[in-house]
DNA sequence: CATCGCCGTTCCTCTATATGCAACGAGCTT
DNA sequence: AAGCTCGTTGCATATAGAGGAACGGCGATG
């Protein structure tokens, strides 16, 4: 199978089954070997043999009646020790609650990952109105404030690279064009804050703020959700403070000095 | 390296691969490459490899600094999907809650993989002192209340599996002979309750119940955990009567009638 | 400041191994 | 009951992964 040139040297095996677990979403959650199999391109037997490794370690389970598989238990444990170890979260924690609880409103922590966001940390706020999302969940940069803000803080190249991709429209608001994107980006940096109106998700606001380690590299960034009808103009400056100043704190935690 | 006859055939790569995986504790979330080629016996390079094509998947990341390699943000992507499509816990969480807050003590849900029992929800009890378990753990099966009870619903062959192991002493009241813990499995299938008393942990007693699905098979158990200087003797009989209470209840909402 | 040693990665060769095909077998449907 | 679909298994072949060696980067040490 000498298709793809490689961008790295793989493992195809191994590649492989990481795609098999890649492939399993929220949507669908159970597939069968011949899914599998033609979702990925690979033979029936391939697939197979691939899921039965798997399975033998606790990464899929077969579901004993459907003959489906989804993903094992083994997740459950590989992530609490992931949980425990971001530094960032502990951290945060304890700061985001206090920052849901002053506003009303969820707050998440957001990484970068590859050309996505990965949310950390997610604090749900009382309204029985919530943006739904959670912890592990990947968004897209361009259109999401916490998004902006880590790639407002990369380096030239990254942002190129952004700037090339198509820059998918989920709303009307969403910026499409590079040009103003890269703007923004400019500004995000300069005033350290992201503010994102309804450029993912309808009726959606968010806010963002860069959280930094103690080299003063930004690792990572504290964002606030809510319903637009819900958060009026006029509280904007004070969320916008709050946000900040949870940042700064968080930051200070982790041992930056500014 | 045809070491071992392999139980069941196996892809070797991604076997090692998973291998790797497995090998992250929260005692050891950090590695390096020739950490894992030791403790694993594979080459070194071979190991390199592994890793830069896990890496590639977001399964492992690299520190830039120290070059040690951890458990990617990948896995909380999976987790979520494994969380939000385990049917028990759902149902499970409220009445879980419930206990908690009537008993004051935390509680569980628990299932088995392998030899192991698997906690797949937890909800916390209030008091500071508390004992420290998280969902993924994995604890042994013959001397936790779950993970008793949950064998004693097994087949013959598997218990019988199960006593020709080695059962290790992890307390002085941990049941290590066989006999014993097959009369008591019998008995527990009988009343449909366990009682562990400081058998995993010293001074930590646990009570545990079966939940069974719409065909009345016992696919998880509840678990209540405390410490034993405060759940005193007479409150036993109360709480053995809630814990198989919530545990009917779960059952009901997973379509079991008794 | 230079040398040494450790570790991660890359290169190369060889063989073990993963793949695809085909056949088998189990479970549903009609 | 027969025919279908789908998952698993066996087998032969080509390939891709394992291991050894060498390189290169980094930090320690004298």
């Amino acid at each position: 199978m000498p298709d793809k040139p490689a961008g790295e040297s793989t493992l195809s095996s191994v590649k492989n089954s990481l795609r098999i677990l890649n492939s399993f979403t929220n949507e669908e959650p159970e597939k069968r070997v011949i899914d599998l199999a033609n979702e990925l391109q690979l033979g029936k037997s391939t697939v197979s043999r691939l899921l039965s490794t798997l399975a033998s370690e606790g990464f899929v389970t077969k579901d004993p009646e459907t003959q489906k598989y989804r993903l094992g238990l083994r997740i459950l444990t590989l992530n609490s020790i992931v949980i425990a170890n971001l530094e960032v979260n502990k951290e945060a924690r304890p700061i985001l609650r206090n920052l849901v609880n002053e506003t009303g409103e969820a707050a998440h922590i957001a990484v970068l990952e590859n050309q996505e966001v990965v949310y950390t940390e997610q604090i749900e706020c009382s309204h029985p109105v919530r943006i739904l999302s959670y912890v592990g969940r990947r968004n897209p940069v361009h259109c999401t404030s916490s998004g902006k803000l880590l790639y407002a803080f990369l380096d030239r190249v990254a942002i190129v690279k952004l700037l090339q991709q198509e820059l998918k429209a989920y709303t009307p608001n969403t910026i499409t064009d590079p040009d103003i994107l890269k703007k923004e980006l400019m500004e995000i940096k300069q005033a350290e804050f992201c503010y994102s109106d309804c450029e993912f998700l309808q009726d959606v606001v968010s806010f963002a703020a860069p959280i930094r380690d103690y080299t003063g590299k930004v690792i990572a960034a504290i964002s606030l959700v809510g319903p637009k009808h819900r958060i009026l103009k006029h509280q904007h400056s004070t969320i916008k403070n709050k946000v900040i100043k949870a940042a700064k704190e968080i930051s200070r935690n982790l041992g930056y000095m500014a």
